[in-house]
DNA sequence: CCAAAAGTGTTCAGGCTACACCCATGT
DNA sequence: ACATGGGTGTAGCCTGAACACTTTTGG
């Protein structure tokens, strides 16, 4: 009770749009609230950003005391401001989206934080507050984004096979796409390493594995560049 | 004085980088600091969010009163953090991006805002707090956008001739572009109404002029859309 | 008549699209 | 042996890049 200014201030917090990828579709890492408002309502994990550190500290900060995860990819998303966007006061929220590789993950967050389940992207319960604008927000950016950067790779596994990666761009996409075709072109980057090793799952022929090349990779991410449709 | 809140708290400030272009060069709107910290700096105009405006709202507002400007492209670009980017205390600024079609505000801003000037963006000084990382963290978005979303035109006069588009690109790309394929494409679109009306200004041929289609602009402007390089 | 910018078509190469069959494996 | 996904090449089309000269005007 002892911060006191000459204008009144809004709350600031910080919120997550954590993206995993399941093999199959895309998901997302919702919070059941335990508290009011919209206790029992599901929610994307955030908080308040504290004086002494910066926004993008507030946000790793939160993921992991909130849902355990560490070390993932997080951008800044957008600023939410509407006025009575929470019942309770003014607060401004700092949104920001995370690529995970969710097979790593499962586990921890399962444990870290018992209140923590990955929904479906076609399968999202109504959320609290404009959490739902926010997660639409996050969708469009991770499609725009995708098909010019190589941001994808932080959604899967460190060895995946093509078809794994084709399926995460189709899923996140929402089209098919040509197999041969996509092949060509992603192997046309020189960016993937093939492995001497294979993953066999299922009545089939085993597929290659591969993993990205780090230094080519990290350089076609700064310089911002064309990849796919 | 009798603002009082548990626990501390930012002050949250927007700052904007108004792009203009002069036919032959980019320019930015600033503002010279007539209070501490930085005074006589040149600064990005902006100021307090109050409680009772959303963030857009409130750079509309600091956009009208320090420069006059009105109706202009303003889109949100990012949020800066830093925690001591503010000598006094912690402020937080939500960054905007606007285009405006210089030649129609020049007077205008003069008189309202006697101490905002335009700057050609190869001749920025040095600007207060961080406002030289939002300069260019916006110049980076304006050239990002510009390729694949046709939102040039919002710095361009109401009636505008190719030349003057082409020269706009080349200036904000920085790069030189062919005549002859910069019209075909840009044509190609249909997106540009020619008028019944030349410019004739100098001892040459007289160039066509051109107005966009507004409801095809609109339509393009939303659903993101491949432009050109 | 000279200087200055406006305007205009064609050719070529490389990339994108469409498309169908054999391969390796587990059961 | 069969069902399942993994893996591969080519031909036509279209788009993007390169490129030079004529036109219209004002001075």
């Amino acid at each position: 009770m002892k911060h006191t200014y000459l204008y009144p201030r809004a709350a600031l917090t910080v919120d997550c749009v954590v993206f995993g990828f399941d093999e199959q579709e895309l998901r997302v890492l919702l919070i059941e609230r335990g508290l009011e408002p919209f206790k029992g309502h599901w929610a994307l994990p955030g908080g308040f950003v504290r004086l002494d550190e910066t926004l993008d500290e507030a946000a790793f900060r939160e993921l992991k005391e909130e849902t355990g995860l560490e070390k993932v990819f997080l951008e800044q998303l957008y600023t939410f401001s509407t006025v009575d966007r929470d019942p309770r006061e003014r607060v401004i929220s700092v949104a920001y989206y995370a690529l995970t590789k969710l097979a790593d993950h499962r586990t921890r967050a399962a444990t870290d934080a018992a209140d923590a389940q990955w929904f479906r992207i076609s399968q999202i319960p109504a959320l609290a507050f404009d959490h739902a604008d926010i997660f639409s927000k996050a969708l469009e950016r991770l499609r725009g984004k995708l098909t010019y950067q190589p941001i994808g790779f932080e959604l899967l596994p460190a060895k995946f096979t093509l078809s794994q990666l084709q399926r995460l761009y189709e899923a996140v996409l929402g089209t098919a796409l040509d197999k041969r075709n996509f092949r060509k072109k992603v192997l046309s980057y020189d960016l993937l390493i093939p492995l001497n090793e294979q993953l066999r799952e299922g009545p089939h022929r085993p597929a290659q594995l591969f993993r990205f090349n780090p230094v080519r990779y990290e350089r076609l991410k700064k310089k911002g560049f064309l990849f796919e449709l």
